[in-house]
DNA sequence: TTTTTAACAATAGTAATACTATAGTGTTTC
DNA sequence: GAAACACTATAGTATTACTATTGTTAAAAA
């Protein structure tokens, strides 16, 4: 599979970003290291000038590519929505069961990463922990509507249209598929949050990845499932 | 209802403030307009220096309530899930059924705001708008751990385990209990978000209040309903 | 009543932040 | 060979979160 992937690029949408990071090597060392360096500092204490330090640079290489900090946390978690997209995609061509396709894109909202799927300056697990940890500051803005408007939040929306899709396929009736699958997607995160940090919260065990997705598939399942 | 409210207090844990803003005229002051403020500009936008304008003073007399913006945030937070704790108890005492009682909580959790059940100083609904906005903020940070064993959660925390108790007594089997509310109660709150900025992430109609509740009140019953 | 204490106001200051502006260097492109 | 471009270097701005100090007032303790 690594082979496929080499000829596959995850696009992010152009007014994300000012210029595209991944036409550049300057790019991807920006992407590659914001990602650590979100990861490490949190998204509070991570700078541009720590980042530009870290890559032996200036904050005026890296305002060219990205507006601002809030621009480049979009264009993260944007690649990572694409990035499931594809993978449910991938994942679930050819399968004809509408069932069998949900618990596939179940599995992938819980988390689970396949480490032969990488991509070359991406860690993959890394920008996972920086999702579930930033992602909401994205959205949860006063900015909202205007970023909305601009098309900020396009890779989200779509996977759940996706996926909510697949439900509607297999109960028509059920009145709330798209809640159902964001509350899936956002409860995916902040489990897995409640976890590492205010465990009696959950009843997920850290390191025990299959608990995630057994409660969000048993949760969704006995939604739609049809009387 | 109201002149039994006169005389209840909610309290927030001592350790979340430096001095008691409900033991001063001032500190009161503060909260109130602390609300107003953080709901029109957006915690991001806020500063003690413009809340100090805005009740006329200076920052350093909030600093002596409160040590930063974020402890603020967090009092505002905590005061809130006591305030649901305390309908909540208020709701379901004498109640047998636990199912019953546990329609109450979702009710109470999908923001089921009564107008009579207000207190001087703190507008309600304005604070459940900040709560759905902000609140998670202050548990996405790379101080959780620290904070979470100062015990800045417990409001919430205890709620939660209050909810768990009762789907417990009605579903003893049931493997996720904890997660289940916590996934409630976080639902509740970007539901509604969605509902109001990205709409198409929802089936939930801004306005119709009842669909919240009946979209989690399915969620629950179904989930821990026993075969 | 005097003394002490506390609450608050007023002012100033610090280090850092997000971002802008500008000038210059080296490399590619027409 | 000139223009365009990517990047570096340096400097600067307004604002932020927060600290420190000093002075005023009003109430509580002696």
């Amino acid at each position: 599979m690594r082979h496929l992937l080499a000829n596959i690029k995850i696009k992010v949408d152009e007014n994300v970003y000012l210029k595209d990071p991944e036409s550049t090597e300057k790019g991807r060392q920006i992407i590659q290291n914001a990602i650590l360096l979100i990861d490490e500092l949190g998204l509070e204490s991570f700078t541009f000038r720590k980042l530009a330090e870290k890559i032996g640079t200036t904050e005026a290489t890296i305002y060219r590519y990205f507006e601002s900090k809030h621009m480049l946390l979009v264009y993260l978690i944007s690649w990572y929505w694409n990035w499931l997209e594809y993978r449910l995609v991938f994942a679930t061509t050819n399968i004809a069961a509408p069932e069998h396709r949900l618990r596939i894109a179940i599995g992938i909202l819980s988390g689970k990463v396949e480490d032969d799927m990488d991509f070359a300056h991406i860690s993959e697990v890394i920008l996972q922990r920086i999702v579930v940890a930033e992602s909401a500051k994205a959205y949860l803005t006063k900015d909202v509507d205007a970023d909305n408007k601009e098309g900020f939040f396009l890779s989200y929306k779509r996977l759940c249209r996706r996926i909510s899709a697949i439900i509607q396929e297999i109960s028509p009736t059920y009145k709330y598929p798209d809640s159902l699958v964001s509350t899936v997607a956002e409860s995916a995160h902040y489990q897995l949050f409640f976890a590492q940090h205010l465990p009696s919260l959950t009843n997920i065990d850290n390191g025990q990845n299959n608990q995630l997705q057994d409660f969000l598939t048993d949760l969704v399942f006995k939604a739609i499932e049809e009387k």
